[in-house]
DNA sequence: TTTTGCGTTAACAAAATTGTTAGATAAAAT
DNA sequence: ATTTTATCTAACAATTTTGTTAACGCAAAA
Protein backbone atom coordinates (compact mmCIF):
# COMPACT_ATOMS: atom_id res chain seq x y z
CA UNK A 1 0.00 0.00 0.00
CA UNK A 2 3.34 2.48 0.56
CA UNK A 3 4.33 1.05 -2.97
CA UNK A 4 2.31 3.59 -4.71
CA UNK A 5 3.46 6.34 -2.32
CA UNK A 6 6.63 5.77 -2.79
CA UNK A 7 6.75 5.40 -6.62
CA UNK A 8 4.89 8.69 -6.24
CA UNK A 9 7.61 10.19 -3.86
CA UNK A 10 10.50 9.36 -5.87
CA UNK A 11 8.35 10.54 -9.02
CA UNK A 12 8.17 13.75 -7.41
CA UNK A 13 11.17 15.13 -7.11
CA UNK A 14 11.82 13.94 -10.54
CA UNK A 15 9.16 15.96 -11.83
CA UNK A 16 9.78 18.89 -9.57
CA UNK A 17 13.79 18.93 -11.08
CA UNK A 18 12.32 18.71 -14.43
CA UNK A 19 10.73 21.76 -13.76
CA UNK A 20 13.58 23.59 -12.13
CA UNK A 21 15.94 22.87 -14.43
CA UNK A 22 13.66 23.48 -17.65
CA UNK A 23 13.17 27.26 -16.29
CA UNK A 24 16.59 27.77 -14.42
CA UNK A 25 19.07 25.69 -16.51
CA UNK A 26 21.41 23.18 -14.33
CA UNK A 27 23.40 25.95 -12.54
CA UNK A 28 20.24 28.13 -11.92
CA UNK A 29 18.53 25.33 -10.22
CA UNK A 30 18.84 24.50 -6.54
CA UNK A 31 18.52 21.05 -5.09
CA UNK A 32 16.64 22.55 -2.03
CA UNK A 33 14.30 24.23 -4.12
CA UNK A 34 13.41 21.26 -6.21
CA UNK A 35 12.85 19.24 -2.65
CA UNK A 36 10.94 21.87 -1.74
CA UNK A 37 8.98 21.88 -5.13
CA UNK A 38 8.01 18.50 -4.49
CA UNK A 39 7.82 18.37 -1.19
CA UNK A 40 10.06 16.63 0.76
CA UNK A 41 13.08 17.01 2.72
CA UNK A 42 16.60 17.52 0.50
CA UNK A 43 17.89 14.66 1.92
CA UNK A 44 15.37 12.82 0.09
CA UNK A 45 16.60 14.04 -2.75
CA UNK A 46 19.95 12.94 -2.20
CA UNK A 47 18.82 9.70 -0.94
CA UNK A 48 17.25 8.64 -4.39
CA UNK A 49 19.20 10.23 -6.91
CA UNK A 50 22.40 11.14 -4.91
CA UNK A 51 23.85 14.13 -6.87
CA UNK A 52 22.34 17.26 -8.40
CA UNK A 53 24.75 15.75 -11.40
CA UNK A 54 22.78 12.76 -11.45
CA UNK A 55 19.35 14.04 -10.92
CA UNK A 56 20.28 16.16 -14.04
CA UNK A 57 21.09 13.06 -16.17
CA UNK A 58 17.97 11.57 -15.32
CA UNK A 59 15.92 14.50 -16.79
CA UNK A 60 18.29 14.88 -20.08
CA UNK A 61 18.14 11.00 -20.72
CA UNK A 62 14.42 11.02 -20.23
CA UNK A 63 14.27 13.70 -22.68
CA UNK A 64 16.57 12.78 -24.92
CA UNK A 65 14.09 10.82 -27.06
CA UNK A 66 12.23 13.54 -27.91
CA UNK A 67 14.83 16.09 -28.73
CA UNK A 68 15.77 13.45 -31.29
CA UNK A 69 12.14 13.20 -32.70
CA UNK A 70 11.67 16.73 -32.87
CA UNK A 71 14.48 17.33 -34.98
CA UNK A 72 14.09 14.49 -37.62
CA UNK A 73 10.23 15.65 -37.04
CA UNK A 74 11.16 18.53 -39.18
CA UNK A 75 12.44 16.57 -42.07
CA UNK A 76 8.92 15.63 -42.37
CA UNK A 77 7.43 11.68 -43.85
CA UNK A 78 10.40 10.84 -46.34
CA UNK A 79 7.98 8.70 -48.31
CA UNK A 80 5.62 11.79 -49.48
CA UNK A 81 6.58 14.13 -52.39
CA UNK A 82 9.14 16.92 -51.38
CA UNK A 83 6.62 19.56 -51.61
CA UNK A 84 4.33 18.01 -48.90
CA UNK A 85 7.18 16.69 -47.25
CA UNK A 86 8.39 19.83 -46.69
CA UNK A 87 4.81 21.04 -45.34
CA UNK A 88 4.18 17.85 -43.38
CA UNK A 89 7.70 18.93 -41.55
CA UNK A 90 6.85 22.14 -40.32
CA UNK A 91 3.73 21.07 -39.18
CA UNK A 92 4.95 17.71 -37.30
CA UNK A 93 8.04 19.68 -35.60
CA UNK A 94 5.22 22.41 -34.32
CA UNK A 95 3.11 19.89 -32.83
CA UNK A 96 6.08 18.34 -30.55
CA UNK A 97 7.58 21.48 -30.12
CA UNK A 98 4.03 22.72 -28.69
CA UNK A 99 3.92 19.59 -26.59
CA UNK A 100 7.52 20.04 -25.07
CA UNK A 101 7.90 24.01 -24.91
CA UNK A 102 10.38 24.40 -22.84
CA UNK A 103 12.50 21.78 -23.79
CA UNK A 104 14.17 23.74 -27.09
CA UNK A 105 15.26 26.67 -24.80
CA UNK A 106 16.59 24.42 -21.84
CA UNK A 107 18.30 21.97 -24.51
CA UNK A 108 20.10 24.72 -26.43
CA UNK A 109 21.44 26.81 -23.36
CA UNK A 110 23.02 23.34 -21.92
CA UNK A 111 24.64 22.36 -25.17
CA UNK A 112 25.72 25.60 -25.53
CA UNK A 113 27.00 26.21 -21.66
CA UNK A 114 28.92 22.61 -21.75
CA UNK A 115 29.10 21.20 -25.03
CA UNK A 116 31.15 18.27 -24.21
CA UNK A 117 28.46 16.62 -22.55
CA UNK A 118 26.57 15.79 -25.22
CA UNK A 119 29.39 14.16 -28.10
CA UNK A 120 27.06 11.50 -27.86
CA UNK A 121 23.83 12.65 -29.30
CA UNK A 122 25.54 15.16 -31.47
CA UNK A 123 27.51 12.71 -33.08
CA UNK A 124 24.73 10.92 -33.95
CA UNK A 125 23.23 14.06 -35.33
CA UNK A 126 25.75 15.13 -38.04
CA UNK A 127 26.09 12.03 -39.53
CA UNK A 128 21.93 11.58 -39.83
CA UNK A 129 21.80 15.30 -40.80
CA UNK A 130 24.37 14.71 -43.71
CA UNK A 131 22.33 11.77 -45.28
CA UNK A 132 19.37 13.17 -44.80
CA UNK A 133 20.08 16.67 -45.95
CA UNK A 134 22.18 15.38 -49.26
CA UNK A 135 18.60 13.38 -50.11
CA UNK A 136 16.35 15.89 -49.39
CA UNK A 137 18.13 18.68 -51.52
CA UNK A 138 18.34 16.06 -53.90
CA UNK A 139 14.15 16.06 -54.43
CA UNK A 140 14.34 19.78 -54.04
CA UNK A 141 16.63 20.35 -57.04
CA UNK A 142 14.48 17.55 -58.77
CA UNK A 143 11.23 19.55 -57.84
CA UNK A 144 12.69 22.41 -58.91
CA UNK A 145 13.64 21.51 -62.74
CA UNK A 146 9.84 19.90 -62.79
CA UNK A 147 8.66 23.53 -61.74
CA UNK A 148 6.65 22.32 -58.55
CA UNK A 149 8.42 24.58 -56.64
CA UNK A 150 11.19 27.34 -55.48
CA UNK A 151 14.64 25.97 -55.67
CA UNK A 152 16.20 26.53 -51.98
CA UNK A 153 18.72 25.19 -49.72
CA UNK A 154 17.32 22.93 -47.84
CA UNK A 155 19.37 23.94 -44.55
CA UNK A 156 18.12 27.22 -44.71
CA UNK A 157 14.50 26.33 -45.39
CA UNK A 158 15.25 23.73 -42.12
CA UNK A 159 16.70 26.89 -40.44
CA UNK A 160 13.97 28.66 -40.55
CA UNK A 161 11.44 26.26 -39.99
CA UNK A 162 13.25 25.50 -36.72
CA UNK A 163 13.51 29.38 -35.96
CA UNK A 164 9.73 29.84 -36.69
CA UNK A 165 8.38 26.93 -34.61
CA UNK A 166 10.70 27.40 -31.74
CA UNK A 167 11.58 30.77 -31.05
CA UNK A 168 7.76 31.55 -30.00
CA UNK A 169 7.46 29.56 -27.76
CA UNK A 170 10.95 30.70 -26.20
CA UNK A 171 9.51 34.37 -25.95
CA UNK A 172 6.11 33.21 -24.82
CA UNK A 173 5.93 34.47 -21.73
CA UNK A 174 7.68 37.76 -22.30
CA UNK A 175 5.55 38.11 -25.04
CA UNK A 176 2.37 37.54 -24.18
CA UNK A 177 1.64 41.05 -22.23
CA UNK A 178 3.03 42.75 -25.13
CA UNK A 179 0.89 41.41 -27.64
CA UNK A 180 -2.70 42.26 -26.44
CA UNK A 181 -5.03 39.57 -26.94
CA UNK A 182 -3.33 37.51 -29.67
CA UNK A 183 -2.05 35.08 -26.65
CA UNK A 184 -5.01 35.49 -24.34
CA UNK A 185 -6.04 31.76 -25.56
CA UNK A 186 -2.69 29.63 -25.32
CA UNK A 187 -4.81 26.85 -27.28
CA UNK A 188 -6.15 29.64 -30.43
CA UNK A 189 -2.95 31.28 -30.66
CA UNK A 190 -0.69 27.48 -30.76
CA UNK A 191 -3.38 26.54 -33.35
CA UNK A 192 -3.31 30.23 -35.29
CA UNK A 193 0.94 30.21 -35.08
CA UNK A 194 0.92 27.53 -36.47
CA UNK A 195 -1.28 27.86 -39.82
CA UNK A 196 1.60 31.10 -39.61
CA UNK A 197 4.52 29.04 -40.11
CA UNK A 198 3.14 26.40 -42.52
CA UNK A 199 1.92 29.38 -44.63
CA UNK A 200 5.17 31.18 -44.40
CA UNK A 201 7.19 28.20 -45.73
CA UNK A 202 4.90 27.14 -48.61
CA UNK A 203 4.99 30.76 -49.82
CA UNK A 204 8.60 30.64 -49.53
CA UNK A 205 8.86 27.33 -52.05
CA UNK A 206 6.46 28.28 -54.16
CA UNK A 207 7.15 29.00 -57.45
CA UNK A 208 6.67 32.45 -58.96
CA UNK B 1 51.21 56.35 -17.63
CA UNK B 2 49.11 53.97 -15.24
CA UNK B 3 46.47 55.89 -16.02
CA UNK B 4 45.89 53.58 -19.29
CA UNK B 5 46.66 50.67 -17.18
CA UNK B 6 43.41 51.18 -14.24
CA UNK B 7 41.10 52.07 -16.79
CA UNK B 8 42.12 49.01 -18.87
CA UNK B 9 41.59 46.56 -15.44
CA UNK B 10 38.70 47.67 -14.46
CA UNK B 11 37.56 47.69 -17.90
CA UNK B 12 39.33 44.25 -18.62
CA UNK B 13 36.97 43.12 -16.14
CA UNK B 14 34.22 44.29 -17.56
CA UNK B 15 34.91 42.93 -20.79
CA UNK B 16 35.41 39.61 -19.16
CA UNK B 17 32.55 39.56 -17.42
CA UNK B 18 30.08 40.13 -20.35
CA UNK B 19 31.51 37.14 -22.29
CA UNK B 20 30.96 35.24 -18.81
CA UNK B 21 27.66 36.43 -18.12
CA UNK B 22 26.41 36.37 -22.11
CA UNK B 23 27.69 32.20 -22.16
CA UNK B 24 27.14 31.31 -18.70
CA UNK B 25 24.34 33.08 -17.54
CA UNK B 26 23.55 35.12 -14.29
CA UNK B 27 23.99 31.61 -12.21
CA UNK B 28 26.31 29.87 -14.33
CA UNK B 29 28.55 32.58 -13.98
CA UNK B 30 31.92 32.62 -11.16
CA UNK B 31 33.56 35.19 -9.93
CA UNK B 32 36.83 33.81 -9.92
CA UNK B 33 36.45 32.78 -13.68
CA UNK B 34 35.45 36.70 -14.91
CA UNK B 35 38.85 37.39 -12.74
CA UNK B 36 40.41 35.29 -14.34
CA UNK B 37 39.83 36.08 -17.33
CA UNK B 38 40.36 38.98 -17.43
CA UNK B 39 43.93 38.21 -15.72
CA UNK B 40 43.34 40.04 -12.16
CA UNK B 41 42.60 38.37 -8.92
CA UNK B 42 39.32 37.91 -7.65
CA UNK B 43 39.92 40.38 -5.03
CA UNK B 44 39.85 43.11 -7.83
CA UNK B 45 36.73 42.57 -9.36
CA UNK B 46 35.30 42.67 -5.65
CA UNK B 47 37.65 45.96 -5.43
CA UNK B 48 36.20 47.59 -8.67
CA UNK B 49 32.74 46.26 -8.90
CA UNK B 50 31.92 45.52 -4.81
CA UNK B 51 29.30 42.56 -5.86
CA UNK B 52 28.38 39.88 -8.52
CA UNK B 53 25.55 41.49 -8.34
CA UNK B 54 26.68 44.63 -9.27
CA UNK B 55 28.74 43.80 -11.78
CA UNK B 56 26.12 42.28 -13.31
CA UNK B 57 23.93 45.53 -13.31
CA UNK B 58 26.48 47.15 -14.94
CA UNK B 59 26.61 44.57 -17.94
CA UNK B 60 22.68 45.32 -18.27
CA UNK B 61 22.64 48.70 -18.24
CA UNK B 62 25.62 48.85 -21.01
CA UNK B 63 23.38 46.88 -22.91
CA UNK B 64 19.31 47.60 -22.28
CA UNK B 65 19.91 50.68 -24.73
CA UNK B 66 20.92 47.58 -27.67
CA UNK B 67 18.22 45.51 -26.56
CA UNK B 68 15.43 48.66 -26.76
CA UNK B 69 16.78 49.77 -30.30
CA UNK B 70 16.83 46.24 -32.07
CA UNK B 71 13.47 45.54 -31.13
CA UNK B 72 12.57 48.98 -32.55
CA UNK B 73 14.38 48.39 -35.76
CA UNK B 74 12.13 46.04 -36.35
CA UNK B 75 9.67 48.22 -36.60
CA UNK B 76 11.11 49.76 -39.76
CA UNK B 77 11.54 53.17 -40.66
CA UNK B 78 8.21 55.00 -39.90
CA UNK B 79 8.33 57.38 -42.99
CA UNK B 80 7.80 54.51 -45.20
CA UNK B 81 5.51 53.05 -47.24
CA UNK B 82 4.61 50.21 -45.03
CA UNK B 83 5.93 47.71 -47.31
CA UNK B 84 9.19 49.06 -47.63
CA UNK B 85 9.28 49.58 -44.14
CA UNK B 86 8.85 45.84 -43.29
CA UNK B 87 11.28 44.76 -45.54
CA UNK B 88 13.46 47.78 -43.84
CA UNK B 89 12.24 46.74 -40.63
CA UNK B 90 13.78 43.01 -40.98
CA UNK B 91 17.34 44.19 -42.56
CA UNK B 92 18.06 46.60 -40.17
CA UNK B 93 16.99 44.28 -37.30
CA UNK B 94 18.60 41.50 -38.85
CA UNK B 95 21.72 43.68 -38.70
CA UNK B 96 21.44 44.61 -34.98
CA UNK B 97 21.72 41.39 -34.12
CA UNK B 98 24.41 40.60 -36.02
CA UNK B 99 26.44 43.14 -34.05
CA UNK B 100 25.63 41.59 -30.99
CA UNK B 101 25.13 37.70 -31.65
CA UNK B 102 24.71 36.95 -28.33
CA UNK B 103 22.19 39.07 -26.95
CA UNK B 104 18.76 37.60 -27.35
CA UNK B 105 19.68 34.38 -26.13
CA UNK B 106 21.25 36.17 -22.83
CA UNK B 107 18.28 38.58 -22.68
CA UNK B 108 15.68 36.30 -22.55
CA UNK B 109 17.46 33.77 -20.06
CA UNK B 110 17.27 36.56 -18.05
CA UNK B 111 14.31 37.53 -18.03
CA UNK B 112 12.67 34.25 -17.82
CA UNK B 113 14.71 33.15 -14.93
CA UNK B 114 13.92 36.75 -13.08
CA UNK B 115 11.03 38.52 -14.64
CA UNK B 116 10.82 41.35 -11.70
CA UNK B 117 13.81 42.55 -11.95
CA UNK B 118 13.14 44.02 -15.73
CA UNK B 119 9.64 45.69 -15.03
CA UNK B 120 10.85 48.82 -15.93
CA UNK B 121 12.42 48.19 -19.66
CA UNK B 122 9.68 46.08 -19.50
CA UNK B 123 6.21 48.59 -18.67
CA UNK B 124 7.67 51.02 -21.08
CA UNK B 125 7.96 48.31 -24.21
CA UNK B 126 4.19 47.50 -23.57
CA UNK B 127 2.86 50.93 -23.88
CA UNK B 128 4.93 51.75 -26.87
CA UNK B 129 4.70 47.97 -28.57
CA UNK B 130 0.56 49.18 -28.43
CA UNK B 131 0.78 52.03 -30.26
CA UNK B 132 3.16 51.02 -32.59
CA UNK B 133 1.18 48.08 -33.38
CA UNK B 134 -2.10 49.68 -33.68
CA UNK B 135 -0.29 52.26 -36.65
CA UNK B 136 0.87 49.80 -38.30
CA UNK B 137 -1.80 47.50 -38.75
CA UNK B 138 -3.88 50.55 -39.95
CA UNK B 139 -1.42 50.74 -42.55
CA UNK B 140 -1.61 46.90 -43.68
CA UNK B 141 -5.24 47.46 -43.65
CA UNK B 142 -5.07 50.79 -45.83
CA UNK B 143 -2.27 48.80 -48.19
CA UNK B 144 -4.13 45.29 -48.28
CA UNK B 145 -7.33 47.11 -49.10
CA UNK B 146 -5.22 49.17 -52.00
CA UNK B 147 -3.95 45.54 -53.70
CA UNK B 148 -0.40 46.47 -52.69
CA UNK B 149 -0.10 43.45 -50.19
CA UNK B 150 -1.62 40.06 -48.39
CA UNK B 151 -3.41 41.33 -45.39
CA UNK B 152 -1.82 39.87 -42.09
CA UNK B 153 -1.50 40.35 -38.71
CA UNK B 154 1.29 43.11 -37.71
CA UNK B 155 2.27 41.09 -34.52
CA UNK B 156 2.22 37.13 -36.47
CA UNK B 157 4.65 39.04 -38.47
CA UNK B 158 6.96 40.97 -36.20
CA UNK B 159 6.70 37.44 -34.28
CA UNK B 160 7.96 36.03 -37.76
CA UNK B 161 10.82 38.56 -38.27
CA UNK B 162 12.55 37.92 -34.36
CA UNK B 163 12.15 34.34 -34.61
CA UNK B 164 14.05 34.04 -38.24
CA UNK B 165 16.35 36.80 -37.07
CA UNK B 166 17.45 35.40 -34.13
CA UNK B 167 16.99 31.88 -33.89
CA UNK B 168 19.70 31.45 -36.28
CA UNK B 169 22.19 32.98 -33.64
CA UNK B 170 21.33 31.50 -30.96
CA UNK B 171 21.70 27.96 -32.85
CA UNK B 172 25.13 28.94 -34.55
CA UNK B 173 27.48 26.80 -32.19
CA UNK B 174 25.25 24.10 -32.48
CA UNK B 175 24.26 24.14 -35.90
CA UNK B 176 27.88 25.10 -37.37
CA UNK B 177 29.01 21.49 -37.46
CA UNK B 178 25.92 19.64 -38.77
CA UNK B 179 25.63 22.19 -42.15
CA UNK B 180 28.72 21.16 -43.89
CA UNK B 181 29.81 24.26 -45.77
CA UNK B 182 26.80 26.57 -45.18
CA UNK B 183 28.57 28.01 -42.49
CA UNK B 184 32.01 27.91 -43.06
CA UNK B 185 32.48 31.54 -43.80
CA UNK B 186 30.80 33.05 -40.59
CA UNK B 187 30.68 36.32 -43.00
CA UNK B 188 29.35 34.96 -46.44
CA UNK B 189 26.30 33.02 -44.09
CA UNK B 190 25.14 35.97 -42.52
CA UNK B 191 24.66 38.26 -46.14
CA UNK B 192 22.97 35.12 -47.03
CA UNK B 193 20.89 34.60 -43.98
CA UNK B 194 19.45 38.23 -44.01
CA UNK B 195 18.94 37.97 -47.64
CA UNK B 196 17.32 34.58 -47.02
CA UNK B 197 14.83 36.31 -44.17
CA UNK B 198 14.07 39.20 -46.25
CA UNK B 199 12.76 36.92 -49.30
CA UNK B 200 10.64 35.10 -46.74
CA UNK B 201 8.68 37.56 -45.06
CA UNK B 202 8.51 39.37 -48.31
CA UNK B 203 7.06 36.64 -49.97
CA UNK B 204 5.12 36.42 -46.96
CA UNK B 205 3.07 39.75 -47.44
CA UNK B 206 3.03 39.45 -51.45
CA UNK B 207 -0.17 39.69 -52.46
CA UNK B 208 -1.11 36.50 -54.41
C1' DT C 1 8.23 -11.82 17.67
C1' DT C 2 12.21 -10.78 15.80
C1' DT C 3 14.60 -9.40 12.09
C1' DT C 4 15.46 -7.08 7.98
C1' DG C 5 15.46 -3.37 5.03
C1' DC C 6 13.56 0.67 3.08
C1' DG C 7 12.00 5.30 3.83
C1' DT C 8 12.46 9.27 6.63
C1' DT C 9 14.20 13.10 9.39
C1' DA C 10 17.18 16.32 11.53
C1' DA C 11 21.36 17.59 12.35
C1' DC C 12 25.76 17.89 10.70
C1' DA C 13 29.84 18.17 7.40
C1' DA C 14 32.07 19.41 3.20
C1' DA C 15 32.64 21.96 -0.74
C1' DA C 16 32.06 25.74 -3.60
C1' DT C 17 31.37 30.48 -4.13
C1' DT C 18 31.26 35.08 -2.80
C1' DG C 19 32.90 38.81 -0.12
C1' DT C 20 36.33 41.27 3.27
C1' DT C 21 40.40 43.07 5.29
C1' DA C 22 44.91 44.36 6.71
C1' DG C 23 48.62 45.70 4.96
C1' DA C 24 51.99 46.25 0.87
C1' DT C 25 53.11 48.93 -3.13
C1' DA C 26 53.06 52.45 -6.25
C1' DA C 27 51.45 56.87 -7.83
C1' DA C 28 50.07 61.60 -7.07
C1' DA C 29 49.81 65.65 -4.53
C1' DT C 30 51.50 68.96 -1.17
C1' DA D 1 60.47 64.34 1.13
C1' DT D 2 56.25 63.51 3.14
C1' DT D 3 51.64 62.88 3.06
C1' DT D 4 47.87 61.21 0.76
C1' DT D 5 45.44 58.44 -2.29
C1' DA D 6 44.46 54.78 -5.24
C1' DT D 7 45.71 50.16 -6.62
C1' DC D 8 46.74 45.66 -5.49
C1' DT D 9 47.65 41.06 -3.06
C1' DA D 10 47.20 37.21 -0.07
C1' DA D 11 45.04 35.39 3.39
C1' DC D 12 40.94 34.88 5.59
C1' DA D 13 35.84 34.97 6.65
C1' DA D 14 31.00 34.39 5.53
C1' DT D 15 27.51 32.52 3.00
C1' DT D 16 25.35 29.46 0.08
C1' DT D 17 24.78 25.11 -1.73
C1' DT D 18 25.53 20.38 -1.88
C1' DG D 19 26.14 16.05 0.23
C1' DT D 20 26.37 12.71 4.48
C1' DT D 21 25.20 10.29 8.53
C1' DA D 22 23.22 8.46 12.54
C1' DA D 23 19.15 7.31 14.45
C1' DC D 24 14.27 6.31 14.17
C1' DG D 25 9.90 4.28 12.44
C1' DC D 26 7.46 1.13 10.16
C1' DA D 27 6.03 -2.55 7.18
C1' DA D 28 6.95 -6.98 5.48
C1' DA D 29 9.50 -11.28 5.78
C1' DA D 30 11.43 -14.84 8.46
Amino acid sequence: MKEQEKISKEQLILEAAEQEFFIKGYDGARTTSIAQRAGVTHAMLHYYYRTKEQLFERIIEKNAKTIAETMLAAMGNPTMPIVERLKDGVSAHFDLVATNPLLPRFFLNEIIARPERYNLLYDKMKSIAGVLFASMQCEIDAAAKRGEMERVDIRMLLMSTLSLNIFPFIIHDFAQPVMGDLMADREQFIQQRKAENVETIMRRIKKM
